[in-house]
DNA sequence: AATATTTACGCAATCGTTCCCGGTTATATT
DNA sequence: AATATAACCGGGAACGATTGCGTAAATATT
C-alpha cells in the first residue's frame, strides 16, 4: 500500500492532455470553454475523485476559511452547546472551526491565541480564561485589523463585536425569587473578579438586595478565581461563608461548576437544601432537574450566543470595509424555579 | 484601518537586502548563513513580529499538521473527555484538531468526513455515529492509505488501529453487581444494535446472567437507534420493559443520555430508584454523585482513550513505513457502586 | 476575399516557503 | 603563486490552484 497522494489538477491535465488552467477553468464552468472539454474534465475529475486542495486555495486567496475559538473548558454544558451554535453557522457558510482550551489559565490562553493566529485563520471567537487581565496578546491582532469577536466572558477595553447574556437581570431577577421566598441573608459565590460576568451577575445582585431594602455585606461574596474548576476553591469560599456571624440561608452561584461543587459540599457536610440552605446557580446542565433537589437555575441561550456571534464575526470576515459600529448583542436569560429554592 | 497583512520572508529579505532563501535559511538556524546574518535576520523578525505562514508551509511539505475528528457530540462528558485527551496529546506533538459532529445522523458523518478529507487534515479519529453501517466514505480513505483510527465505537470490518473500552467486562461487572445484590429480572436499555458498544455490552449482560444461571430472555433489551438524545426513544423503550409480564426490577442503561433519561422517565412516573427499580448506567458524567438517588456507573477511562488513540494515530502519519501490524488497545473501565443499585 | 470578431485554449505569474544548484569571495594548502 | 577548499549567499523551481494576457483557429462581417 502507497502513502496516500491526493489528486492534482495536473494529473486530470496530463490524462486529457489539456493545460491546467483550462482545466481549472472547465471546473470552475467558465464561459471560455467548450461544453465537450467541460464534460470531459468533469467526467474524468468525479472519476478519479478530484478534490481541490484547500491549502492551495488558501495560500492564493490568503484566507483559509477557518475560525478560531477560545474557551475555558469545552467538557462544560454552557460552552459545549456554544460551540453547537457556532458550528452549525459556520459549516453552513463553509467555514469550519478550531477550537482551543485555556483551561482557565492566562498563559495557556496565549499560547493558543498565538498558535491559532499563526495557524492563520480569518477570525477569532473568544470567551476569555478567568486568569485574564492583560490583553496585549488579543489587542496586539485586534490592532492589525484582526477579526475578534467576543462572546459571554467579554473584555470592555477592547472595540469589537460582543454577544453576551442580561447577566444583571439573570442575577437579579433570580436574587429577587429568593427574597420573594422569603430568605433573609442572601450570599453570592462567584467566579473570577477580573471576569465581566463576574462583575455584572454582582451587580445585579446587589441592586435586587437595594430595591428590597436588605442589607449588602461584602463579606456575603466569596470569589473563586478559577470559577469552581477546583473543588477546594468552593469548598474553601463555603467554609468561609458559612463560619459567619449571620449565617446565609440563601446562596446564588455564578457558574456552572459553583453551583454543582456547592451542592457537593453541602452532600458531604449533610447540610439539607432547601431547608437549610437554599440555592441558585447560573447553569446550563441539562439535568440539573434530576438533581437532588432539582435545582432552580438561570438558564442562558448558550447555542444563540454561538449563532450569532459566529455571524457577527463571518459578516466582519467578508465584510469590504473596516466595520465602523460594532455591535453589543444582549440576550436574556431564563429563570427556571425548582425544588432548591422553595421553602 | 487596514485589512491584516501578515509579514513575509519576503518582506524581511527586501528590508535587509538579502534573498529570500538566506532569509528562510537564516530562520532555520543553517550552517550555510554567517553568525552576523544570523543575527540581524532574527533581530528583524522578531521586531516586526514574522510568524511563518503554515498554509504555505503546508502546502510544500503536503502535510496540514492537523488532525480531524468525528464524535456524534461533544455536548456529552464522555466525548468532550475524549476530545480533551485528543488535544492534550495534538498539541504537544504541533498538530491542531477540527473537531465534526455527526449529532447520530449517517448522512452528516459522511458530509464530514467528506469535508475533513477535502481540508487536507492528515488523519482521522473516528467514533462512528449510532445509525452507520455502511462504511463506503471511510473505505475510500483507508484503501488509500489514509491514516484512520477508530476508538469507542469502532468497525471490525477495517483494519486500523481501534482503541476501545473492555465493553464485555463493563457490562459483565454490572450485571454480576446486579445479580448478587438480589436483582432477579435485570434488562436491559441498549443504544443502537449496529454499534460495536451495544453488541459487546449485550455479550457481557448475556454472560454474566448465564453465568449465575440466570434466564435470559430477548425482551428485556430495548434498543434506542439514537442512543438516548431523544427522549421519546426512551420512554417508549422503557414503556415496553415494564409492561411485560416479568416486570424488570433492575435496569443496565449502556449510554450516558440513556441513563439520565432513564432517571428523567422514572422521576416522571414517580418510580422509586432502586426500591422500585434499580439503576446503573454506563456513564462518565462527573454529577452522577450528586444525582438524586446518587448513580452506580461504569466509568471508561475517557481522556486516556483520547490519549492513546491520538499517539497512534499520529505514530502512523508520521512513520515512513505503511503500517503492518494495526494495534488494538484495550482499556479497564470502573465499576462505581452507589445507592441507586442498593437494596 | 479581406478583415473583424468570437471561441477555445495555453503560458506564465502569483501566493509564502523550502531547497537544490549554482557562483563569488576569502582563506588554506601545496 | 597557483590551486583547492571552505564559507556565504542568490537564482529559480517546486507545492496546487487561479487568472490576466496572448494567440491560434474558426466563424462572422463587410
Amino acid at each position: 500500500m502507497m502513502k496516500y497522494e491526493a489528486v492534482t489538477i495536473k494529473d486530470i491535465a496530463k490524462a486529457l492532455g489539456l493545460s491546467t488552467s483550462t482545466v481549472s477553468r472547465a471546473l470552475r464552468d467558465s464561459y471560455e470553454i467548450s461544453p465537450e472539454t467541460k464534460k470531459m474534465v468533469l467526467e474524468y475529475s468525479e472519476k478519479i475523485h478530484y478534490r481541490p486542495n484547500p491549502i492551495a486555495l488558501s495560500l492564493k486567496e490568503k484566507r483559509s476559511r477557518s475560525i478560531g475559538i477560545i474557551v475555558c473548558e469545552i467538557a462544560n454544558s454552557f460552552f459545549s452547546q456554544i460551540i453547537n451554535g457556532i458550528e452549525s453557522i459556520a459549516y453552513d457558510k463553509g467555514y469550519n472551526v478550531i477550537i482551543a482550551q485555556s483551561h482557565e489559565s492566562y498563559d495557556r490562553e496565549v499560547i493558543n491565541v498565538q498558535y491559532l493566529a499563526s495557524r492563520s485563520i480569518d477570525g477569532l471567537l473568544v470567551s476569555v480564561s478567568s486568569e485574564t487581565q492583560d490583553l496585549e496578546h488579543l489587542r496586539n491582532l485586534h490592532e492589525r485589523g484582526f477579526p475578534i469577536v467576543f462572546f459571554d466572558r467579554i473584555v470592555e477595553e477592547m472595540d469589537t463585536h460582543k454577544v453576551i447574556v442580561d447577566n444583571f437581570k439573570g442575577a437579579y431577577d433570580a436574587t429577587v425569587h429568593l427574597i420573594k421566598s422569603g430568605y433573609l441573608c442572601i450570599a453570592a459565590l462567584a467566579g473570577s473578579e477580573y471576569l465581566s460576568i463576574t462583575k455584572e451577575r454582582l451587580l445585579g445582585y446587589r441592586k435586587a438586595l437595594e430595591d428590597h431594602g436588605m442589607p449588602f455585606q461584602e463579606s456575603a461574596i466569596q470569589y473563586c478565581l478559577h470559577g469552581g474548576m477546583l473543588y477546594n476553591e468552593v469548598e474553601h469560599a463555603l467554609d468561609e461563608l458559612l463560619k459567619q456571624p449571620n449565617k446565609p440561608d440563601a446562596i446564588i452561584a455564578s457558574a456552572d461548576k459553583l453551583t454543582t461543587n456547592c451542592l457537593r459540599y453541602f452532600k458531604k457536610l449533610s447540610i439539607k437544601v432547601p431547608d437549610d440552605i437554599a440555592l441558585i446557580g447560573f447553569s446550563n446542565l441539562d439535568l440539573t432537574d434530576l438533581l437532588s433537589p432539582s435545582l432552580s437555575v438561570v438558564r442562558q441561550p448558550a447555542f444563540e450566543i454561538g449563532e450569532i456571534a459566529t455571524e457577527l464575526l463571518i459578516a466582519q470576515i467578508e465584510s469590504k470595509r473596516p466595520i465602523q459600529e460594532f455591535e453589543r448583542r444582549i440576550l436574556p436569560p431564563e429563570l427556571i424555579i425548582r425544588e432548591s429554592t422553595s421553602k
